[in-house]
DNA sequence: GTTTATTGGTTACAGATGTAACGATCGATT
DNA sequence: AATCGATCGTTACATCTGTAACCAATAAAC
């Protein structure tokens, strides 16, 4: 007779990619998060929206989805938020009655280039802590799995 | 007069870290998650919880917490729902009632056993797809990460 | 030119989440 | 031993999320 089954597995989850990506993702975003909450009480879809939009200029809500790799009800509702609070504006396109162009108001543009210079102050840190060759090592590693696995398109 | 304010400055969010990270972890999750969810219909905090629970042997709720760095809402709940599918049991303790040993049942440790060799396949195989140098650098920036930014603790 | 399919965007609903408050228990202080 | 504070775990509530269904408008098929 065998002792139990046969050997048991054991997986170290601190060694589980999956988990240690994640974990580390969450714990920066968190960080990073606390920049924009405080400032005006975003939201991360907000801002991304945002920063999209602040990046590409005058962009449609696919454009964003695109862009930004979000849920399209999260963008929808990020738009709208903005909107609400008047640092977006939407046109819808003549000639294409479905489509709405998205553009930052002078309010918009304005918070944005003050999230961008708080977010270049944050990467500049990070990276700064982590050292040159960790940094460059995550930066080759993350462009690995961004070629390596693209985005399952979410419906 | 000035053309508009200074520089407008530009973020490239696609060359932003916290934003990299998440995108990378969370579709590495996504893809991952079908394995467990279309197995068992379990959900994230439970398989981590079952993961943690089979690594470490007999473990409070609150050693869950700090092996899988989830909030305890979230464990609370895994826990629960893991009891509910008989794969795990509770004893409170007897010199201290407030804590609870959890440890898996036969069948529990049947589902572990199971779950950790796909999470091996899947290890392997998506380091395989990065390629060895992509994964070494990817493991050395995600140490790094997890060295400088050590998790702040949530309530 | 009408029907059918597709697309851009919104929303109703159900499920998951974190915050904050909670009950129960224990230890320390007095 | 009565009180205070801390700890373990749960839960009520509000918020956020994705799925699926939806509307409106366009394009394709017939």
């Amino acid at each position: 007779m065998r002792q139990t089954a046969d050997i048991a597995p054991v997986l170290k989850l601190e060694a589980f990619l999956p988990y240690r990506l994640l974990r580390a993702a969450e714990e920066v975003s968190r960080r990073f998060a606390r920049h924009y909450k405080d400032r005006h009480g975003m939201t991360r879809p907000e801002w991304r929206t945002l920063a999209t939009i602040g990046q590409y200029g005058t962009v449609t809500a696919k454009a964003v989805v695109e862009h930004s790799s979000m849920h399209k009800t999260k963008v929808s509702r990020a738009v709208r938020a903005l909107e609400l609070r008047r640092w977006l504006i939407r046109t819808t396109d003549e000639n294409d009655r479905r489509i709405e162009h998205l553009q930052l108001t002078a309010a918009g543009r304005r918070a944005y280039n003050e999230l961008v210079a708080i977010a270049e102050i944050f990467q500049r840190d990070l990276t700064g802590r982590l050292g040159g060759e960790a940094a460059r090592a995550l930066d080759l590693g993350l462009g690995a799995i961004e070629r390596t696995v693209q985005p399952s398109r979410r419906p």
